[in-house]
Parts: structure tokens; C-alpha cells; sequence
DNA sequence: TGTACATCAGTGAACGCGCGTTCACTGATGTAC
DNA sequence: TGTACATCAGTGAACGCGCGTTCACTGATGTAC
């Protein structure tokens, strides 16, 4: 993979990159089926028509940024997941959280603000990245001595319950940006204490 | 209350909910950022200037529909979580959001996608309203003998946490308003099994 | 290594269009007597 | 009940502006020999 991209291949992808980067942060403070494609260019510093050599339409550079908001993701949740112990699972897990809604703002407040929002094909490369994630989170909690006589429907039910829970809590993470430290630390506690009430469910279930 | 309003007070209220359902009903396939003023009074068949008369922007408007979507469902909330015996309140609360979802979809797509949506406003009165409804929650939760032992941050922190599951079982059902019953059925029974999963870990909590 | 031609990322002018907002207006409804 | 005036929801023309998209282009990079 030392393949060294010609001088041609290497200010395209600069480019496309820049595009990305400036999306990103003007979707901070809109949705995406506002944002304008000459909004982009403009914040870039290249002439609206150069938008055209890399993406169809906004629509097209969402879906480019799901990609990239979410897609190097998975390994890290799946060796949280696979950490041995509630306890160790619960601390990992909302410390993954809390760091990267912290190290990656933007992409997160993209996510949560598109996962519903007024572009279909967008939804739908976030829907499918988290079913992905629901999947992994299954066969990771499969593995555990924990879920022997689980059935895969109960699995993937707490699978979900989980996801569900970590978005919620990347979520609440994102409003507290601008607080004080003391308020993500309570985030933190409360979103522990969920999970560990989760746990305990988990624990005391019969299928 | 049998005061009756005049011809012009009423035709006004005729021209402001014409103008609130038509934007709902445009806000299925957008989002309130990329919501044109001129959209909204073309599908009522008004002059643009006439949105003036009862909203100073889409903005403003988007307030208006949060009031709309989430504000009478307080007492039915309510009333749900009160019910006696953890079987009984976890059918009434998916009953009543499937049924509410099936019955308001426009409004219930409209929370979702705002919630985190671009428009500030529009976000702090959905966020408002989530609150209240943590809060009902969690005093519908103390009044139970469950709950004895429990702290008020516990109580709030396992009331945050049905309220999320509620919202994510909101956005589930939704995404079956098209496919056949059975899915629906399949929600269902996954959130309910949720929601007793939870019930579980609550009653072998230890503060 | 040098030359001649092909490729293609980014340009810049031009287009038609719908936007939000202003303004002075109209005419039905409301009110005072 | 009738009349004279006030209110105000909705109108319609006009404005300047930024939008997405098209097109023929340029000139640096890539390739074949």
C-alpha cells in the first residue's frame, strides 16, 4: 500500500478533503438540506463548479461524511465491548464515548443531527452503520459466558438497547461542550449508572 | 370558556393552523432550516406577506408545532406511567406510542428530526419539553413502593432512561408506517422486552 | 532524456429562478355613539 | 337599529440577492515513444 498517488491524484483528494472539512463545520450550525453547495466552495476558496468533480450533491458529500464520522468506529467499539467484566465494560465504554464526542464534535453533532433528518439517502448510510454497530455489539456480548441460554432474538434486543443508550449518551456529552467539566463528569455518572441498571437487568433476565 | 371568538379572530386561527399543518405536511420530506416561508404560504394559498400577520419566521413556527406535538401528551404520559404492576405500565407505554405514532406521524417525524435539528429555538423547546416529561415521569415513578430507598438522582437517572427508550421506540415505529403490521408487531414486542429489562434491573437495584 | 499529445482538476461567465422582506393598499369586521 | 370611523388580516408589486447548473476554457500533470 506504498502506492505513492501522482501529484494530479494527491491535490484532488486534498481538495475533496477540504470540501469535507468545511461541510463539517458549517453543519454545526445547520442541517444538511440547507447547507448550499456554493457555501462550501466558497469556505474552501475554490470556484463553485470545482464542487462538481468531486461530489453529485450535498446529498452525495453526506454520505461521504457518514463514512467518515463513523466508519473508523467500529473497531474501537468492539473491543470495549469484548472487555471483561460489567464494571470494566461500563467505564471503557462511556470513556470511549465521552473522548470522542470530545476529540470529534462536529462529526457526532453530524450524526445525531442526520440520522433523522431531511435527507434520505444520509439517514440511510446512518441507519446501516448502526445496525452494523447493534451486530457487532451482539456477537461481542454472544461471546461472553454471560449469554448462555440467550436467544439471538434477546441478544440482539439488548444489543440495540445498548446502541440506543450510547447515542443517547454521545448525545448528551455534545451538550455540555461548552460547560463546565463538572457537568460532563455528572453526564458521565448518570449514563454509568444507566448502564449499570442495564447490567443488572441483563444479569437477573430469564429468556 | 364559551367565549366565542369574532368572525376575524376566528379566521385568523383558521389561516395560522392552515399555515402550521401545511408546513408539518412539507416538513416530512425537510428539515425546518431548509423551510421556506414562501413554501408554506403557496401550499395554503396565501400571499407571502400574509405569514407575517401570525409568525415573525419558519423559526418561530417551529416553536409553535413543538407546543403542538409534545404538549398535550403530558397527561397521557402521566397517566401510563402510573399505571399498577411493571407488565401492565410496559404495554400501556408501547400501546400508547405505537398508537400515537400511528395516528401523528407527521408530528412525531417533526420531533425527532428537530430535536437535533439546526434551529436553536426550535431544539431548546423540544429539549424543554423532554424535561418535563423526565420529571412526570420520575414523580409517577417515586409514588410507587418500587421506589422506596431510591434517591431523587436515581429516580431521575432511571426516568431519563425510560424517556430515552420511549423516543428511540417513537423513531422504530415510525420507520414501519409503510412496511406491513408484522413489523410493527416486531417493534413492539422488542421494546416491551426492553422496557422489562430495565424493569428488571430497577427492582434488584441496590442504590 | 526529450518531445508531442492526452487527460482532467479547477475556472469564470452566464442563465433563469425562487428566496425573504418592504411597502402602501383594500375591504371586511369591530366599535362607539 | 343605523351611521361614521378605526382596526387589521390578507394583498400584490417590487427589490436585491444567492442559488444550482451549463458550458467552453486553461494549464499543469501524465503518458507513449
Amino acid at each position: 500500500m506504498s502506492h505513492t498517488l501522482g501529484i494530479r491524484q494527491a491535490q484532488k483528494q486534498k481538495t475533496r478533503q477540504a470540501l469535507l472539512d468545511a461541510a463539517l463545520g458549517l453543519l454545526e450550525e445547520q442541517s444538511l438540506s440547507s447547507l448550499g453547495l456554493r457555501e462550501v466552495t466558497r469556505a474552501v476558496g475554490v470556484a463553485p463548479t470545482a464542487f462538481y468533480r468531486h461530489f453529485r450533491s450535498t446529498a452525495d458529500l453526506g454520505v461521504a461524511l457518514v463514512e467518515e464520522a463513523l466508519g473508523s468506529l467500529h473497531p474501537m467499539i468492539e473491543d470495549t465491548v469484548a472487555a471483561a467484566g460489567d464494571e470494566e465494560r461500563i467505564t471503557r465504554a462511556v470513556d470511549l464515548i465521552r473522548h470522542h464526542v470530545q476529540a470529534h464534535p462536529a462529526h457526532v453533532r453530524f450524526v445525531a443531527r442526520e440520522r433523522h433528518g431531511g435527507v434520505q439517502p444520509v439517514r440511510e448510510a446512518i441507519s446501516e452503520q448502526l445496525a452494523r454497530f447493534a451486530s457487532e455489539v451482539k456477537v461481542a456480548l454472544a461471546e461472553g459466558p454471560e449469554s448462555r441460554g440467550w436467544s439471538d432474538d434477546d441478544l440482539m434486543m439488548l444489543a440495540s438497547l445498548y446502541v440506543d443508550q450510547m447515542l443517547a449518551a454521545a448525545s448528551a456529552f455534545l451538550e455540555t461542550l461548552d460547560a463546565p467539566e463538572e457537568e460532563r463528569a455528572r453526564v458521565a455518572r448518570v449514563t454509568s449508572r444507566q448502564m449499570r441498571l442495564i447490567s443488572i437487568g441483563r444479569r437477573n433476565w430469564m429468556g
